[in-house]
DNA sequence: GCTTGATCTGAACGTATGTTCAGATAGCCT
DNA sequence: AGGCTATCTGAACATACGTTCAGATCAAGC
């Protein structure tokens, strides 16, 4: 019996991009088939085919969904304009933004390699954009003197990868809030990216 | 026609683990078939067999292997006393290790979820092993004064993320050598778990 | 109340999967 | 020279895959 009650387009809809961005995150995009998702939501699996053209067409609108927030919620956060509160702002945004939806940003970095090269073409430019946002921070600071890095370009990599790595053990619940965590990061990064003072200069 | 020259066991069971490593790496375990690894091998499909009872352990053997690589090369290195230099050492060694074998790496992070829960448990507790050695590194210094550190716990789990990230922009014959990226991360590391000596103390 | 059209079912398509195994092959040992 | 046995082939097994589509179903519009 088809058109059972609720089971509309504005519901199935969403209902098959939720099942699709858990169950992608939870065993992987290959290993998951269009059965499980479609029995995830409750319908067979041609009905799938109302909502998606074909399988790696669901898998790139979740990627592209996902970086499209992340660089608008980025553009309306406050950004002062000094490079360092400017930093505090990104590192505690990211922290923020990625504990928030852990199950995009897993797959984010996981399924890269599962995209057509066209499709990934297309989410690599939307990333290298929001880490090229991370860089100019960087490069303003190391120019008026707030930041004193080696490289600003790796220094750029090296606090993303920091920053992203929260996602592989904050567990909501745990012993520190998302606040915490930010202050604890925040406090590694704005030392990290100092002139030395401390007498440890490199050997 | 089988054994043909050179077909034997010591030639063909390492082999099989390359191919694996190489295609593990390049497209995830649960997109290679068995039939794709015997392809790249020269063998048929069964002959794999013969090799692994299967695939998962095939799987499960690889990562098995990586880090008891791991942790014998990091008990054979060099290891200063002084937790400071303990710390160098880490890093450097850390990088090291890491970009001389990136596909053992690229899969010991991406294909944990594809073990079964007991092969899993085994990797986990190995890992744990690693990065507790960090761990240790930072309590160290923390109790004798020579980092500063609001959590060592956290501050491990950033450096290792930090660290490993190196794998994903790293390319050999780049701008930069192996010592000499070392030298930079080192140089962050070193000031991220200072004490705080340069006026921009937290708000 | 009837028609229309979006939505879903149920079944089928060809192909691919991991794994098994009887039988062929060929290097090694006596 | 001839047998042994590790090794590999070739084919088969049952099952699963992504995708398609004719037809059933039901909410909405007239």
């Amino acid at each position: 019996m088809a058109r059972t009650q609720g089971s509309h387009s504005d519901i199935t809809g969403p209902r098959v991009r939720a099942a699709a961005l858990r169950l992608f995150a939870q065993h992987g995009y290959a290993a998951v088939s269009m059965r499980q998702i479609a029995r995830e939501v409750g319908v067979q699996v041609g009905a799938l085919y109302n909502y998606t053209p074909d399988k790696q067409a669901l898998l790139f609108s979740l990627l592209k969904g996902h970086m499209d927030d992340l660089l608008e919620e980025w553009q309306a956060e406050q950004r002062p304009e000094a490079p360092r509160a400017r930093l505090e702002a990104f590192v505690r945004f990211h922290i923020r933004f990625n504990l928030a939806r852990p199950e995009a940003i897993f797959i984010s970095y996981m399924e890269l390699r599962n995209l057509t090269p066209e499709n990934f073409a297309v989410i690599e430019a939307l990333r290298k954009r929001y880490e090229g946002a991370l860089e100019e921070i960087l490069r303003d600071g190391q120019a008026d003197g707030a930041f004193s890095v080696p490289d600003t370009r790796l220094a750029s990599y090296a606090l993303i990868a920091m920053l992203t790595g929260v996602n592989t053990w904050y567990r909501a619940g745990g012993r520190l809030s998302i606040p915490e965590v930010a202050d604890i990061y925040w406090d590694m990064v704005r030392k990290a990216v100092s002139a030395d003072m401390s007498g440890n200069a490199p050997r």
